[in-house]
DNA sequence: TTAATTAAGTTGCAAAAGACAAGTCAAAAT
DNA sequence: ATTTTGACTTGTCTTTTGCAACTTAATTAA
C-alpha cells in the first residue's frame, strides 16, 4: 500500500500542499478522470487506459482512493466477480482541478511529442 | 535528473494526463506555489518551505522546471553567488490549478491531522 | 459437468525516485 | 587571511514504481 508522503507534516496549514500530498502522484488524477469523465467503473477499464498503469499500482491506487473517500466500491449484483467503483462527491469536487489542468495542458502541450 | 514518467506515451492525446505527467509529483507544484504566491526567488527560500524538501531533490526540480520553461534563472548581479529564479508565463498560467487544488484542500482537509 | 476463460487482484524482483547526512566550491563578509 | 554562506553534489538507504508471472473465485463454453 502506498503511503502518501508521510514525511510531509500532517498539519502543513497549506490546503494546496495538503491536496498535492494526497493527489500528487502519477495515477490518482488519471483514475479520477476516468471514473468522472469517462464513466469507467471496473478495474479492467481503468487498467486499459491508454496511459498504461500496471496491475499492482492500479490495485493499490483504487484501495487508497477508496480509503481517502474518493471512490466507493460494490460488487456488481448481476455479475459477482465484477467490482463497481463509483466516484463520491469528494471526487466530483475535483472536476475544477481536472479542468484547470486540462486547459493548461492544452495551452502548453509537451515539447518533444 | 528526474524523468517525468517516460513510459506514458508522449502523444497521449489527453491534455490533462499530459499536464499530470509533467507536474504530478510531490514537489513541482509546491515550488510553483512558492515562486508564484509566496514570491520566493532563491534556492534557500525554496529549501526552507515548511514541507521540507531535501537539497538534491530541490536542485533536480529547479533544473527540471527550468528545462520545462516554467522557471527562468539568472545570477543576481548584486550578489554573484545568489541565483534568482523567476516564474515564466507558463508558470503563471498554473494559478488556476493551484486555486482549484486549494479550494478542494480547504473543503476536504486531510483526515487524521 | 468438466474445462476454459475472465475479473480482479497478489507476489516477486529489478529499477527509479526520494530522503538524509555529509561534503564541495566559489563568492562574500569579517 | 579566515570564516561564512549559497547553491549545490555525492553516497547510502528506503520507498515507490514497473513488469511479468501467478492466484482465486465466478462465469461461460463444450
Amino acid at each position: 500500500m502506498t503511503q502518501r508522503n508521510e514525511n510531509m507534516p500532517k498539519n502543513c496549514a497549506c490546503p494546496m500542499a495538503d491536496a498535492v500530498s494526497r493527489l500528487g502522484d502519477r495515477w490518482s488524477l488519471i483514475i479520477i478522470r476516468d471514473v468522472l469523465l469517462n464513466k469507467k467503473r471496473h478495474y479492467n477499464e481503468f487498467l486499459h487506459a491508454k496511459e498504461g498503469i500496471s496491475t499492482n499500482i492500479l490495485a493499490s491506487r483504487l484501495r487508497m482512493l477508496e480509503q481517502e473517500g474518493l471512490l466507493s466500491s460494490n460488487i456488481d449484483p448481476t455479475n459477482r466477480r465484477q467490482k463497481v467503483y463509483l466516484p463520491t462527491q469528494k471526487a466530483r469536487d475535483l472536476e475544477p482541478v481536472l479542468k484547470a489542468l486540462e486547459e493548461w495542458g492544452l495551452k502548453y502541450p509537451r515539447a518533444e511529442v
